[in-house]
DNA sequence: AGAATAGTGTCTTTCAGACATTATTAG
DNA sequence: CTAATAATGTCTGAAAGACACTATTCT
């Protein structure tokens, strides 16, 4: 079983990027127009293949996402592979999937070598009301999956915001992210108590509509503990169910 | 950007496999010594190039899983892709690691073609007592950790578990994983109160050395709820510490 | 004075952690 | 009987969800 003269088959490798961020409260997923065969002219993720032999995987999706999407330093993790054969008809291709979080930027996009990006909400994007080249709206779907995941346990959302932000705005966050309405109060107790999420970002404060608020900026914990639980009704949706009643009913005391 | 003649770098596709398993109430992972170069003679993780150019990944990591360890019907899940230019002196190649749970077996492998796989406890592998090929040690630490994680939110305990399987069988399965003791009461509570974890298998029984336990079988949900939470402690190690209460004093009202 | 958003407090239920107690088997 | 493990119960504190209330700005 071993020393054959046979050759194991080669493969190419390809990264893509869902770039998430949030745009008018809502989330938004990077896409550009593909300017070559296969699927010219469709929506696709950002993405290419390796520069050289030499290039390592997480470094050529750093450069995608600068050269793509004019973004740097900013929160990159790896997702996935996709790889099934006939996915490209150019060949085998294996892609190799990153999950970037981009904090909400007022320019569409910066310095981008494809014009042809733009943001397009995630909601869109997984309900057929656009189609996407290769299996992208498959990707996009675990990219947004594994962000509403980590928004539990992990300080992933402030990598959705500036460099400080309000609890406002982190709640936006999660409610974009979850797609889900929290009570404003709840939450600031909830994202007090975590330890080490946020911290105060100076005195300072900020102006917009009604009373001024804190700011804060990314504390040191990359866990949050306690976490910040999403209602039984979503995470139990793939429970099996006949899972309780859950006692929830509109709550008449008294 | 687009019509050159340029032309992507190949690259060689293998899979890695990280078998975990409990045996004597330890976690142990499935290792092969190498028959050819590099590092023959060394351990090594299971695994092989892509059997062909069309073979799908996951049915390349079940075929390994089948001929180096005997294994079908496991758990088995993506872990992560390993591709650090130079990992392998051979050339460039990228591995796609996968994450298999086996049940405990009273026999030490089954039909391998490789005799010479063995289970090694996890924590030897892990603390450099033993040396492993490539970066294979780096590989299981990541899968252990995605066990550990995936144990507090998901079912994936079941996995380790034979068919039926007593309540003290699954607390066996996270003190292994986790490395800590539970308190058998309120693990017994905590396992019954997640809906659709365990579901009672039949009105038998089982005998051993005291009262005979209840038998129970893997129940509908994937993810549970309430989760299995680890200890504050456990938790939040990296947390940051030091996290002050935040009480944030922005403005000092009153 | 609104209207609007920020921040605090309170009440009830659920669940985690510590630990007592009872139940059912083998010797 | 004792030893051993299984199963249930009880108490306390932390945290979730619902929601009243106060605070600070703008118009």
């Amino acid at each position: 079983m071993n020393a054959d003269p046979w050759e194991p088959p080669a493969v190419l490798l390809a990264v893509d990027l869902v770039i998430l961020t949030l745009r008018d409260a809502r989330l938004h997923v990077l896409l550009v127009e593909r300017g070559i065969e296969p699927y010219s002219g469709a929506l696709a993720l950002p993405g290419g293949f390796l520069a050289d032999a030499h290039e390592d995987i997480e470094e050529a999706a750093r450069r995608e996402l600068s050269e793509e999407a004019g973004l740097v330093d900013v929160h990159l993790e790896m997702l996935g592979v996709y790889g099934r054969p006939g996915r490209d008809p150019r060949g085998r291709v294996v892609s190799v999937a990153y999950l970037a979080i981009a904090p909400s930027l007022p320019e569409p996009i910066a310095g981008t070598d494809a014009a042809s990006a733009c943001w397009m909400r995630v909601d869109d994007v997984l309900s057929t009301q656009v189609d996407l080249a290769f299996d992208h709206r498959h990707i996009v779907g675990d990219g947004v999956e594994r962000a509403r995941a980590k928004l539990e346990q992990t300080a992933l959302a402030t990598a959705f915001c500036a460099e400080t932000f309000t609890i406002s705005d982190l709640q936006q966050v999660y409610e974009a992210v979850w797609g889900v309405r929290l009570d404003p109060r709840n939450f600031y107790r909830k994202v007090q108590n975590a330890r080490g999420f946020i911290v105060a970002a100076g005195p300072m404060r900020r102006t917009e509509n009604g009373r001024p608020a804190r700011l804060f900026k990314a504390g040191p914990a990359r866990t949050l503990y306690p976490p910040m639980v999403r209602s039984a009704q979503a995470s139990a949706e793939d429970a099996g169910e006949a899972a309780a009643p859950v006692t929830a009913q509109g709550g008449q005391q008294t």
